[in-house]
RNA sequence: GGCCCUGUGGUCAAGCGGUUAAGACGGAGCCCUCUCAAGGCUCAAUCCCGGGUUCGAUUCCCGGCAGGGUCACCA
């Protein structure tokens, strides 16, 4: 068979080069040594989650600490995945929680030589090189139809085969030359599959950066190279793609791993060198009894957008990612709480081969660790930022006095005393912290532990002496001298000793005047509240809180 | 089902033939204390199972078992 003349029939394209000019068109990347060329390549559906910024996070650490480059390629050669604006989308949420790529789809960079980045505007160097193969024996045209590979499908199953086509499955793998012509003669639609000289029955040992040692199986499928439309499979693409854009390192979720053998049979066939695989584990969520890979339609938590809605810290984020991808993280941050997470020696051979379990909980532990490093202005714009977003109205209207905001956060986050507090794990909840500041959100339920003439007689008594020109000891001093008047103990040792002897202690008398001032039995110095809220608002609540 | 990956407390995990098997989150308790939070101290809790190899296996080998992933003209 003429094989010149039959890839010529089924890529007749005009518009091609001679493929080992691309070598020339991009050449390799000037870069010191050791210096890795990592990817993001999202498909540009515009959701962008959890495990999409846990790989860019090991791929821009990989290349940023190396010297090198992080690229975004945007893999579009499936036409029912594309969201408008879904790249501008992409980059957003990674800049949000501090990564950057240094090229690639919508990147402003000089770098930009390697382009285009979008895979539908680089059909001709696959086309290009799918011409070669076929030139070479390597590929050839299948007329097979989606109902005759799903019936080879449902025949193979009954037989309990190995699905796919292969072997004697490969209907179209040697068809005659007449046969071939008179198909393209009828205008039948075809593919071009890859002719694979793989064989199950043998493996191969492999290295992958993460996994360390591994087996590969050869690959014996005729996958699909160029679909119907003249669009290359991922397969294809990404060979081509990771080969020219000089990619040094893939770092991808291990659900690739099963496509590893296609992958490789495909570079070798190309001529191409193939990069270092880095497969990494799945983040897992537990269900029932087991656990199974977090499913962007199950589970909110994937989404980067609930982190943001939510108002977790984005730098906290980053941080828990990194205590999961590599296990040495957390002691370098203990002995290095201050610095920027940036300065962390990255390795990617310290990265878990086993799927981790989203831990919520750590999350948040981390979050409000390294919110309560933050300034009261720092955490005022942090929360103002959230607040105007994903805030009410009434909160957004709250934000514009930051001075009284910045106020509430000192007393919050405890900014002047021994310890900060850690109230604020997210900056949903923290906003809702301020409410009983605020009297169109201050929303009491009161809740007094004791009958009503005490209460009443706590409230007034109080509101008789309160000065809010008192220093905290004097403050408690009149707290104190409240305990005789409703039988309580003045001195917690006293009431210690002799729990009996009282209805209640000192602490009884502040959760009375806690439970009028802020609607609640707990909350940060009261005192000190009383002082933000002002005399005459604090008398109020306290005279509105009786019986 | 085939192929591949993984298996240390509830979770994330150190560990690389001999350890009292780190640490963190979470849990329990105590202290501190006007409550809460924070902080300090303490406690409970782990090497999937069975065979080897070895003086000695969590660690090495084999076999099970369990969990996960994947088997498209989707990436």
């Amino acid at each position: 068979m003429d094989l010149k003349k039959l890839a010529a029939a089924l890529i007749p394209d005009d518009d091609l080069i001679d493929p080992d000019k691309y070598e020339q068109i991009y050449p390799p990347r000037d870069l010191p040594q050791g210096a890795q060329v990592t990817r993001l390549a999202p498909s540009p559906t515009g959701f962008i989650h959890l495990g999409n910024l846990f790989s860019a996070l090991a791929d821009e650490r990989m290349a940023h600490t190396t010297g090198g480059v992080f690229y975004l390629r945007i893999e579009d050669t499936d036409l029912k995945r594309k969201v408008d604006g879904a790249v501008e989308s992409v980059i957003r949420s990674l800049k949000y929680f501090g990564i950057r790529f240094d090229e690639g789809a919508e990147i402003e960079s000089k770098l930009n030589i390697y382009g285009p980045y979008y895979q539908r505007q680089r059909a001709q160097i696959y086309r290009a090189y799918a011409k070669r193969l076929i030139e070479q024996g390597l590929a050839y045209p299948c007329f097979c139809t989606e109902e005759e590979l799903n019936k080879v499908r449902e025949e193979q199953n009954a037989q309990k085969l190995i699905t796919g086509y292969y072997g004697k499955y490969a209907k179209c793998r040697n068809l005659s030359e007449e046969q071939i012509y008179a198909n393209l003669a009828a205008g039948k639609p075809f593919v071009i599959r890859f002719k694979s000289q793989g064989d199950v029955n043998v493996k191969h040992p492999f290295k992958d950066a993460i996994k360390g040692e591994i087996t590969v199986t050869e690959n014996d499928q005729d996958i699909v190279i160029i679909k119907s439309d003249g669009i290359p499979t991922y397969h294809f693409a990404h060979a081509i793609d990771d080969h020219f854009m000089r990619t040094t390192l893939v770092i991808r979720g291990e659900e690739w791993l099963s496509s590893l053998p296609i992958h490789l049979e495909l570079f070798k066939a190309l001529g191409f060198k193939t990069p270092v695989y880095a497969h990494t584990s799945s983040l897992m969520k537990t269900e029932g009894e087991t656990r199974r890979k977090l499913s962007k339609r199950k589970d909110p938590e994937l989404s980067l957008d609930y982190y943001r809605s939510q108002g977790y810290y984005p730098e906290a984020v980053v941080r828990y990612l990194l205590t999961i991808l590599n296990s040495n993280y957390e002691e370098w941050e203990r002995k290095n709480p201050q610095a920027d997470w940036r300065e962390f020696k990255f390795k990617i051979d310290k990265m878990s081969r086993s799927g981790t379990l989203f831990d919520l909980d750590k999350l948040s532990d981390i979050s409000k660790t390294r919110i309560s490093m933050l300034s009261a202005e720092e955490c005022c714009a942090f929360l103002k930022e959230w607040a105007l977003e994903f805030g009410s109205e009434t909160d957004k209207l709250h934000f514009r006095d930051e001075e009284y905001i910045i106020k509430i956060l000192t007393l919050i986050m405890g900014i002047g005393g021994k310890k900060r507090r850690k109230d604020i794990e997210r900056a949903s909840q923290g906003v809702r912290l301020m409410d009983y500041f605020f009297d169109d959100t201050f929303n009491p339920q009161y809740a007094f532990r004791f009958d009503d003439k005490t209460v009443n007689a706590v409230l007034d008594g109080f509101a008789a002496v309160y000065d809010p020109a008192d220093d905290n000891q004097t403050w408690f001093a009149k707290v104190k001298s409240l305990a005789p008047q409703v039988g309580f103990a003045a001195e917690m040792a006293e009431y210690k000793a002799n729990p009996g002897a009282y209805k209640g202690s000192v602490s009884d008398i502040a959760e009375i005047l806690r439970v009028a001032v802020t609607g609640s039995p707990n909350s940060p110095d009261l005192c000190t509240i009383m002082g933000i809220l002002g005399k005459e608002r604090t008398l109020s609540r306290l005279a509105a809180a009786k019986r």
